[in-house]
DNA sequence: TTCATCAGATACCAATCGGTATCTATCCAC
DNA sequence: GTGGATAGATACCGATTGGTATCTGATGAA
């Protein structure tokens, strides 16, 4: 008795009109009235290629991770250095870049804090999205190393770690305040994290 | 017509017993009912001791807000130097000390995060804690580098804005990871950061 | 001893919640 | 054209939501 969207057309385009608004409300905020009214279509639409909410849910946040980690691969692709690939996490904050991200902020935080004690499933998915972003992180950390960017000594995974916490807790920072200053001063520390561990 | 408290005893055991509750599933992820069940009491009693859920909800922030500074201060008092005030934030993760924190982690971050984009009035409490945060964490560089314990060329606000970030997205990274490896990488790369600064 | 006060319990409200059963309109195969 | 399949609309479900109006029982002052 496996489930079988109706289409795959409509089922995209519920996905790609509700993922902000779970990404903004959340799970527990955000009803399915919400997401009638957002895609003007009716229940009976939504529920043909949805079992319930939480498959919505999941759909949209794996829909939102992919958004997020494609601006951030398409923006370090084009930088020639490690270096430069890792102060993307840096500067993708500056408004002066105008690097568009998800709407609602980083979807790793939103659905993994809210989750965190309440939804396992979803909690056990933005674990597994951090996860994979510090992998990423540290293969460019070690890398570097190799190339005689960095410091040899440096622990990649430590330092990758560390950066990670520092990027997401300043979009968290930046976020919740809402004002600029704040996000160009994470931007610089951010920038000087990564500088302390280079040799050039 | 200005609304005045039945009684400041319940009030305040509705405060305690419900805080967790409101950090751990949220502002709209905790209902009425859940109110009524941990506290024992009636919908009556609730509604003759707070406005409405906002109320609740406010007055429960400020409750898990102080909560978490009083642990902050309480171990940065026995600290004696500024290095080890500061190294306190990246000691408190680790299970080994034991430090009690809030229930569901960080207030500031759950809070923050939730209403940055649905409850203007909770965000702005927010922003206001984590903007009094910081400010604590840029006194503490300001007077170590004064007192000859921090290099004196950084800048202290810039330095505080981005240990501020690597520790709060270092609560949310443990907190959904919920690994004790994670929390200590965590804790070793804080460490490193303010060691970098630090001239001994 | 009586009576007013008031904290808290009970009972109720309309609205909304997530979800489902059924109907209808369209489209393609024949 | 006609019949069957199916995507999506409509109408409905019981449960729960936040919130309120009313009642009750205890307490303290006279």
């Amino acid at each position: 008795m496996k489930f079988e969207p109706k289409s795959e057309k409509t089922r995209l385009w519920i996905i790609e009109t509700t993922a902000p608004i779970f990404n903004k409300k959340g799970y527990a905020g955000t009803s399915i009235s919400d997401l009638t009214e957002a895609t003007g279509m009716t229940k009976g639409a939504i529920y043909g290629n949805f079992e319930n909410k939480e498959d919505i849910a999941l759909a949209a946040f794996e829909y939102n991770l992919k958004n997020r980690s494609s601006i951030f691969r398409k923006a370090m692709d084009s930088a020639p250095t490690y270096k430069e690939k890792l102060l993307v996490y840096a500067e993708i904050f500056r408004p002066a870049k105008k690097t568009p991200f998800p709407e609602g902020g980083c979807p790793m935080q939103n659905t993994g804090i809210e989750a965190d004690d309440t939804h396992e499933l979803l909690r056990e998915k933005a674990a597994q999205a951090l996860e994979s972003t510090r992998k990423l992180l540290e293969d460019l950390v070690s890398k570097g190393i190799a190339a005689g960017e960095f410091l040899p000594g440096i622990n990649a995974r430590r330092f990758a770690t560390g950066l990670l916490a520092m990027v997401e807790g300043g979009i968290m920072l930046s976020g919740i305040t809402k004002k600029n200053k704040d996000i160009e001063l994470v931007s610089d520390a951010i920038a000087d994290l990564i500088n302390s561990i280079s040799l050039s």
